[in-house]
DNA sequence: AGATTAGTCTAACGTTTGTTAGATTGTTAT
DNA sequence: ATAACAATCTAACAAACGTTAGACTAATCT
């Protein structure tokens, strides 16, 4: 099949390889999730809302490029990223498409309806401000996937129990709401609920991925 | 034609237009070349040994996914790499592709036929030592790549005339050669050259690309 | 043992690619 | 003017891809 003349495009065609499982918008949206923790490909297919059939597909190919890794527990088949590189280039990518392709950043003005609504990306100082206590750095990702990696002094309310668990956080403190990152939308959800019912909420539109926390097995 | 029913799939969709932009072994060749400095459609084609209108092609796609911008002068058209982060992002996808593929891996030893052969990649004390003048670092790439970017106190001798020009370098020295970085080959004979005339020659196997050094337009 | 669940494999489809050839545009040289 | 050149556009083909459906495997539950 392949007849390659010169040594030099054996080298091409395997980076090649990388770049072809980043190719498809639903295998990024499967390595964004993969980020966040290991999943099975149940939960993967529900998430990024394909059929299992499809996910399956996905992450065939994703396995192929070695970009995740696989291991059997009962009758789920457990996938995760192979290394923290593989989440660095997610984020690289993504930075470069927003650099580079204005319909991208178009796309998401969009979606952030309000710009006020955004925390400062200044890491260092929230870190310094949530171990003060003087901010509620809020998780509102699934449990599980807080349990297998979260920002410093995160405290977790899943999106889902946020509504009916509004009571464990203080009036008085700004919350900063994070989720998987700036493609997600539950930490903005998260906000308009929280602003809604009389607190300080600002979304923070990054997670474990930008932060380059590794989540654990 | 496409329908997404949900605004996150739009975003996925940009960043995979990146993905695949980079999933083609010759573009990846042609961005890898365009990191030396700006080329006509014409070098380009000739340097990545495929016919022009392939070249025109694969260079449609880059600038659809705003890798790389245009200018015409006169009946040329000027290709070059929109800006220093598509080179970063060669760079990183690159060693991506050799953190996770073995394949790739076993590709570069049996092209680098003698590690001895290797430089150091010691960065700082490389350009101390050649600023001192304790070694002479070599450019072997033509002369309009070396003009365009070239790294800290190197020399331009390119591959083609090394022959017809050694009496330049001196004996003593290590001559530390380098090219367009782990995937050329020109450092790689141009280090056997020296070796075969006496000189005390090792390759360097980077380039201005993981340096980082723009090239000037 | 039989039914259920999670997941893969195969085959099939329509679509999108990589590649080449032929015609076409714009620029420079004679 | 005409020829030569650089580059793109169009059309065409085979190969590769995304997606879905159906059969299949393996583990779990009743």
């Amino acid at each position: 099949m392949n007849s390659p003349r010169h040594i030099k495009d054996l080298l091409y065609e395997q980076v090649a390889r990388i770049g072809k499982a980043a190719s498809s918008p639903k295998r990024l949206e499967l390595i964004e999730l993969l980020c966040q923790g290991e999943k099975t490909v149940d939960t993967l297919a529900r998430e990024a809302s394909i059929s299992m059939k499809l996910a399956s597909a996905h992450l065939r190919e994703l396995r192929a490029a070695r970009l995740v890794e696989t291991e059997k527990q009962g009758k789920y088949v457990i996938y995760r990223i192979a290394n923290r590189a593989v989440a660095d280039f997610w984020v690289s990518i993504r930075s470069l498409a927003e650099d580079r392709l204005v319909e991208l950043r178009m796309v998401i003005e969009q979606m952030v309806s309000h710009p006020k609504e955004l925390a400062p990306q200044d890491r260092e100082s929230l870190v310094k401000m949530a171990r003060k206590g003087d901010v509620v750095v809020l998780d509102v990702r699934p449990a599980d996937e807080f349990l297998a990696a979260h920002l410093p002094f995160a405290r977790s309310i899943p999106i889902d129990e946020l509504k009916l668990r509004l009571s464990e956080l203080p009036k008085g403190k700004t919350v900063v709401a994070y989720c998987r990152g700036p493609y997600c939308l539950m930490a903005r959800d998260a906000v308009e609920l929280l602003r809604k019912k009389g607190y300080d909420a600002l979304r923070l539109p990054e997670g474990v991925a930008e932060w380059g926390i590794a989540p654990v097995r």
